[in-house]
RNA sequence: GGUGUCAUAGCUCAGUUGGUAGAGCAAAGGACUGAAAAUCCUUGUGUCCCCGGUUCGAUUCCUGGUGACACCA
């Protein structure tokens, strides 16, 4: 089987490619966006329509909803046990999507690490907003030395996830990194999209004004209730939440919006620049790519 | 028309008692292994509006000009 993974920064025209892709190897699409993943937030993660959704089979939209917890790890558990379900009526599958973390979950596998328990996570969240990141600091560098040499310092997403690892099994956070490659029993074509940094640019504050009209700030509002939930913790929410509290007008939040689009667009073009595994396309070379993907599709 | 204030980074402004300048925002670059659309780090040379003058030296003081704003006519 072959695993085509058509990936790209946000707003570089994924979606309509992903379905000509699809029915072109008779493939369903597996979403790779950590956002889309979750229901009733379609309009502000530009998730596939329901007439988009009806070209092809999907997997992976609003599957979850935003209050679940989920991670990396958990997609790459879903995703390889679907392949195995597919594996036998689908020679090539696609996966689309630009979560940099979720993909190469899925190509090269994450370390096992234990799954923290909520209230490890929540103590320490508490304790570090009561007490700042120094003691626990000082405690991660008796309980993880090593990690502590490399770890960043300033980061205490990183230094309290590696703390309650250490809490939860009773050893060193050090010790689950293997950062080994895992093997996949399938082949791995990454289709990358890209477009000039201006166009890109135009299409996100394009999409944005889309997004508005569409009745982004309803959808909003809707998820309300659910605003402190991680997945709700995401450009085009967050700063419409605040629109919502009277905090900002709403032309300041959607100028945020944009931008907070574009740092997203920059830093998924800097993750993607490393991996020398991608072959590159502008999307409107529509019939070079369909080539490739004849090329590497598996007949 | 008169008087006054201002003119410094893409924007808003600070500052230099005369020794060529720095914040916020914007922008750019980067890190990343179970929260990742998250989280974190790094990066500031710009005719200091223009022409002259004083001075060893002017973005800083002075004359004039241009522009903006305010007040008075």
């Amino acid at each position: 089987m072959t695993l085509f993974i058509l990936l790209g920064p946000t707003a570089v025209g994924k979606t309509a490619l992903a379905l000509k892709i699809a029915a072109q190897l008779g493939s369903p699409i597996l979403n790779c966006d950590s956002r889309q993943l979750f229901r009733g937030m379609t309009i502000g993660t530009a998730a596939p329509t329901q007439e988009e959704l009806a070209q092809a089979e999907h997997f992976f939209v609003g599957t979850l909803e935003p209050n679940e917890y989920y991670s990396a790890a958990q997609y790459e558990k879903d995703v390889l046990q679907l392949l195995q379900r597919l594996a036998p009526t689908h020679p090539n599958v696609l996966l689309s999507g630009g979560s940099m973390m979720y993909i190469d979950a899925v190509c090269q596998g994450i370390d096992d690490i234990p799954t923290i328990d909520s209230d490890v996570r929540s103590l320490l969240k508490e304790r570090y907003a009561a007490e700042g990141l120094e003691p626990l600091l000082q405690e991660l560098r008796l309980m993880d030395p090593e990690y502590y040499r490399i770890a960043d310092l300033r980061n205490p997403k990183r230094i309290i996830h590696a703390l309650e690892v250490c809490y939860t099994s009773g050893k060193p956070y050090t010790s689950f990194r293997t950062r080994s490659t895992k093997e996949r029993p399938f082949r791995i074509v990454k289709i990358g999209l890209r477009r000039d940094r201006a166009d890109l640019f135009e299409r996100i504050n394009r999409r944005v004004d889309e997004m508005m009209r569409l009745g982004l700030l309803d959808e909003v509002r809707s998820l309300r209730p659910l605003r402190h939930e991680n997945a709700l913790n995401t450009v085009g929410y967050k700063e419409l939440f605040r629109v919502l509290d009277g905090e900002w007008t709403l032309e300041m939040a959607v100028e945020r919006i944009k931008k907070n689009t574009r740092v997203y667009a920059k830093k998924q073009m800097t993750w993607f620049q490393h991996d020398q595994s991608i072959r590159w396309f502008h999307p409107d070379e529509e019939e070079a790519i369909m080539r490739f993907v004849e090329q590497n599709a598996t007949r």
